[in-house]
DNA sequence: ATATAAAGTGACGTCATATTCATATACATG
DNA sequence: CATGTATATGAATATGACGTCACTTTATAT
């Protein structure tokens, strides 16, 4: 970390910065931006409310600042990983991979995740949707590029848009976190990421 | 209709209740929940706010009453076409289709239907969470059916899990869908049910 | 040790919204 | 038409959340 490199009291400040934002987490994933107060944000990060609005303008800064901090690193873990491979099938299989080990290390995120890309989030906030949006967009982009190199080089079929095989092999794997998320032992997310990826692999109708 | 077999009074009770929920669905839909007051329901429904207080108990039991019909006539519509057909593949097929047509027809509802088969209704409410959930589930078991009786009779090679089947083709569609209401004319919601269905039924690496 | 600045606090003002209830209105009945 | 019952109404109330700010505590400099 580079945090050496500031002040005694700066790094002191983001330390504070990153508790309150660990509380907010919490509180946040388990009941919603709505039912949560900023009194109870205080209370447990262990700051008065005052101290709270010194670091964050408002409850949508707050929530905001959080969001994009927490979605940054995922996106940035996953964006690496698929780097590294050549082959485009390996790449998939990275993604997969790495995608549910970031998940399971913060459980927490992915309930902020789907409600942020997918679904509820057309309502909570207008500016905040916009931004993560774009970056979603973006990232599924990149994905989207893998599926097209492949089909160029003839490693993968044509079957569908490759902007589609994008969004569809997001969608899968959201769905397989969902259910690990609901019912862990009754749904575990695989080890083996072929167990996902054979459905986009593999032909359900014989030959 | 067998409304007709009601007294005339509690045939406009009714109407006057579908006009509260009508009121309700555009509200809700492009809000969400918390940034609808009862007023505005009351203002937009052209009702008093007592009046409506009369016919739901509370802001909850409304928006309970609200999802539970939406999704209700929604799964109703679904299970009925997949009957339809004898042959899997069709099964499918006319899922896909009749899912885009009652969506289409329907676009404030998907809003809701997103919002609380996935994601951010964790949230929301507890109650009606289960109850939702439960249905869905038993949804999605309906659909892993027609893949279980596909690949018994090898119509269907065994892939994956049936019941992992199921939810990816749920997942799939809806992300046609989520596609579609973002942006109509960029992404339209194929006519031809197989555009979505052969990322099933296709294989992605040649054999 | 004293003074000055920075950081932290939490009671309180203000406002939005859910819900109630006394009253008015419409309707049914004899 | 009169009288009683069911419905509809919306002003008034209760609740709770956001965000402010005058003040206290802590840290830093002289």
């Amino acid at each position: 970390m580079e945090n050496n490199k500031l002040p005694r009291r700066e790094r002191e400040k983001l330390r504070q910065r990153q508790e309150m934002l660990a509380a907010a987490l919490e509180l946040f994933s388990e009941k919603g931006f709505h039912n949560v107060s900023m009194h109870e944000i205080a209370k447990n990060s262990e700051f008065a409310i005052g101290t709270l609005y010194k670091f964050f303008k408002n409850k949508e800064e707050l929530y905001k600042a959080l969001v994009l901090e927490r979605t940054d690193n995922f996106h940035k873990a996953i964006t690496m990983a698929i780097q590294e491979p050549d082959d485009e099938i390996e790449k998939l299989r990275e993604y997969v991979k790495v995608k549910g080990q970031v998940f399971r290390d913060n459980v927490s995120v992915i309930r902020l995740y789907f409600a942020e890309t997918r679904g509820a989030s057309f309502n909570i906030m207008a500016g905040l949707d916009r931004e993560i949006r774009e970056r979603y967009g973006h990232f599924l982009e990149t994905l989207a590029s893998i599926f097209k190199s492949g089909m160029r080089k003839k490693r993968f079929m044509r079957i569908a848009d490759p902007y589609h095989l994008a969004a569809a092999l997001e969608s899968l794997t959201n769905t397989f976190l969902f259910l690990w998320a609901e019912a862990p032992e009754r749904h575990p997310y695989p080890e083996d990421p072929d167990i996902i990826l054979n459905i986009l692999f593999k032909g359900l109708i014989p030959p």
